[in-house]
DNA sequence: ATGCAGGCGCGCA
DNA sequence: TGCGCGCCTGCA
């Protein structure tokens, strides 16, 4: 008698418990876009500039990458661009929008290209970047795990999240996951967060997330703040979220493409073309930012791209 | 093996 | 306001 009880609540504990562990199954279509042709749109440029973390180069040089509920492949075959995914909603907009088509990146590099002839080599070189329109709250988790911290590693601890988190889509044969939403992220503990790698990180994570749960940090309406300083002081107020990573959520998640985030690598080829000091840490982040400001204006954040990326595949 | 990686937050002047 | 230092962890 007393033993069946128990076998019973043992089923029943069981029973809830993979209810909790139950996620969201959504509907998926499989969809498909092509674009004959492009200006300014380089897969290793893109991917490989440093801006994201989700998107992982396949065999055939194609790449794979996870974009809120969609999983998108992107493929170029000569000039012609092909983009096949699952997701739910019009595929058309969801790339059109991630990938920022409907800027003219030429146009931005030969304004850049004008500045000098370091702004024109760079820009040549990283000729197919775009700026990736990535979601808010992603970018801003994503860049709070980078800080010191290297690419490899940030890849795996957010994909470690997306995977312990996230909703698992079917594509192609391989599992993929989304990354979690705040509610799906404020579940996990601040212990849970340091078994996934985050290290020093797991408390500015929690933290952070705690505080978009309570919205006593508001996505929506921190979006829509009149200007890119108030969005900025907004975004200060967060744990594990300092200037330079302020900046990077700014420039990849709100399109403030006159925010100039600066990182070792962007105050390196600053002073080696700009400042010639040697003790380059020395050089402030104000007087960095004002050169950037005089040199590239209101295309300063696209210009740290083409920088970061020059000097980093360069050197 | 020790130092370092796409910083931040803290304590101290 | 502006510095210096410690910090999880994995990889060279």
């Amino acid at each position: 008698m007393f033993s069946s009880a128990c076998f019973f609540m043992i089923l029943f504990a069981v029973f809830v418990k993979l209810c909790y562990n139950k996620r969201e199954e959504i509907k998926m279509q499989k969809q498909e876009y092509r674009l004959e042709s492009q200006e300014s749109f380089h897969l290793q440029h893109i991917f490989e500039c440093g801006q994201c973390f989700r998107w992982n180069c396949q065999a055939d040089g194609s790449y794979i990458g996870v974009v809120k509920n969609a999983v998108i492949h992107v493929k170029k075959d000569g000039e012609k661009i092909i983009f096949k995914g699952k997701c739910q909603g019009d595929f058309q907009s969801i790339v059109r929008d991630y990938f920022d088509l409907d800027h003219n990146y030429d146009h931005m590099k030969e304004e850049l290209a004008k500045v000098d002839d370091f702004m024109r080599k760079s820009t040549e070189f990283g000729q197919g970047i775009r700026i990736l329109h990535q979601d808010f709250w992603e970018c801003i988790i994503s860049f709070i795990i980078s800080a010191n911290n290297n690419i490899p590693r940030i890849k795996k601890t957010i994909e470690r999240i997306s995977k312990e988190y996230g909703n698992k889509i079917e594509f192609e044969g391989k599992a993929f996951y989304t990354f979690p939403t705040p509610e799906q992220l404020g579940k996990a503990t601040v212990e849970d967060l340091r078994k996934l790698g985050l290290g020093f990180r797991d408390k500015r994570v929690y933290e952070t997330t705690r505080k978009i749960l309570q919205k006593e940090f508001d996505l929506e309406s921190v979006q829509n703040l009149e200007s890119t300083d108030l969005m900025r002081e907004e975004l200060l107020k967060l744990d594990g979220v300092g200037e330079k990573v302020a900046d990077c959520i700014l420039l990849f998640a709100l399109q403030k493409f006159d925010v100039f985030p600066i990182d070792v690598w962007v105050r390196r080829v600053m002073n080696e073309l700009y400042i010639h000091q040697e003790q380059e840490e020395k050089v402030s982040r104000k007087v960095l930012h004002q050169l950037a400001q005089e040199k590239f204006q209101n295309l300063s954040g696209i210009a740290q791209q083409y920088l970061f990326y020059w000097k980093r595949e360069t050197s």
